[in-house]
DNA sequence: ATATTACTTTTCAAAGC
DNA sequence: GCTTTAAAAAGTAATAT
């Protein structure tokens, strides 16, 4: 009975541990990343139940944590990519999203396929793009959605592109390099989805 | 629908000196701090041995099973011309089968995202969807060109039992729709 | 600015760390 | 889990011309 209630009790506070070191790394990397408290709360809940089933074991805490924040970004829909949220841990991309996988095989964490225009919003604000910019971006997308010219392509290039699109056609003109940048993307990237989108679409682009 | 590549096991049934083969068979590469099997490499047909001192061996790059079958000939007859002395007849074990195949349609991979069970779809990490598949044992990367890789299986009848299947599960679930495409290649 | 080369994913065995 | 080997798919990245 003792003996039960002792390894329990042990089990319990060694959970509790590691908990509390997760929350700190948790606190630490979603506010280098200006996260809101819903995700942070979100990855929180998604880590204690990794914790629960024992999938930290043999894993650094870090990467499970990081592993979390990206699932509850994808859930709530706030663009970030893996690389931004590894850059901040010790962990590579490639661990990280070792951890995201298990996450997604191993707990019922439901993670929508990522939409390119949650990114829109983080792409044209950090450029000082106005709404109407934003939203010209967004029917692109839409447009090329229902043409299934997005399958297989990364977000963040497709929305980099309809951007460059929608900031030239209202005259809020961005460099290519400049939305590559913010968006985490090669500007070759930009290019190719730009190329295709403007063709695809039949969009007509006046300047030169 | 085509075989890529076949992921075979020889066993032996008997030690082998491998530090003997890296000096007496030429073209071979042998470190063993790196990796304990000695890399031996068919020129025809071409395919890759990795070699273990227990007898046993790795064979890929095969595209049929009787390219990997004679190329398992090939491979001890090449050893025995180099002195390496093999005896007994060697038992093949084919433990993975990748093919790949191309249904022509263009494929609906975020509704299939949404529709099928046991699938992992990241377009920011990688183009295609991957499924796996439990009957047959096979997990497919299934592309919006409606290309796809079939791999995991173990014997030939199992790739396209899980190509007619997920063809067919992709029409039940309207995911798949009709491209134009200019040049039909004709195949078997 | 485009062309090559290289890496991402999946699968599998081998022996050893 | 890692190391090594092969192969395809399509996208992206890094480097070369």
């Amino acid at each position: 009975r003792w003996r039960k209630w002792q390894i329990r009790a042990r089990i319990q506070s060694s959970i509790d541990r590691n908990l509390a070191q997760a929350m700190n790394e948790l606190e630490r990397i979603g506010n280098l990343l200006g996260l809101p408290k819903s995700v942070k709360d979100e990855a929180a809940l998604i880590y204690r139940k990794a914790v629960e089933k024992g999938l930290v074991r043999g894993r650094s805490i870090e990467s499970v944590v990081a592993a979390s924040i990206y699932a509850s970004c994808r859930r709530i829909k706030i663009a970030r990519t893996l690389d931004e949220i590894a850059q901040y841990t010790k962990a590579n991309r490639k661990e990280v999203a070792r951890c995201y996988r298990l996450l997604l095989r191993e707990l019922d964490v439901e993670v929508p396929v990522s939409d390119p225009k949650d990114y829109v919003t983080r792409i044209g604000s950090l450029l000082g793009l106005s709404g109407a910019s934003m939203k010209s971006a967004a029917e692109i997308l839409e447009k090329a959605k229902n043409v299934g010219l997005t399958a297989g392509k990364d977000p963040a290039g497709l929305a980099a592109a309809a951007i460059y699109i929608a900031a030239l056609t209202n005259d809020e003109r961005r460099t290519q390099k400049e939305i590559a940048q913010v968006a985490g993307v090669t500007e070759v990237t930009v290019r190719n989805r730009y190329k295709e989108l403007i063709q695809e679409l039949k969009i007509e682009i006046q300047n030169q | 629908m085509s075989i890529e590549n076949i992921v075979a096991t020889v066993t032996l049934e008997q030690q082998l000196d491998l530090y003997a083969m890296e000096r007496s068979v030429p073209n071979v590469e042998y470190d063993p701090d790196q990796f304990p099997g000695l890399i031996f490499r068919l020129e025809s047909p071409k395919v890759t041995s990795l070699i273990f001192k227990s007898g046993k061996m790795v064979v890929t790059g095969a595209k049929s099973t009787e390219e990997l079958i004679k190329s398992v000939k090939r491979i001890i007859k090449t050893l025995k011309k180099y002195g390496i002395k093999i005896t007994g007849k060697p038992k093949i074990q084919i433990q993975n089968i990748v093919a790949s195949a191309n249904m022509h349609v263009h494929v609906n991979l975020d509704k299939a995202a949404f529709l099928l069970e046991n699938n992992m779809y990241e377009p920011e990490q990688f183009p295609g969807l991957i499924f796996r598949m439990d009957d047959p044992r096979v997990v497919l990367l299934i592309f919006s060109s409606g290309k796809m890789v079939i791999t995991g299986a173990k014997r030939e009848e199992e790739v396209y039992k899980a190509v007619k299947k997920i063809f067919d599960k992709l029409n039940e679930l309207d995911c798949i729709r009709q491209i134009e495409e200019e040049e039909e290649e004709l195949e078997i």
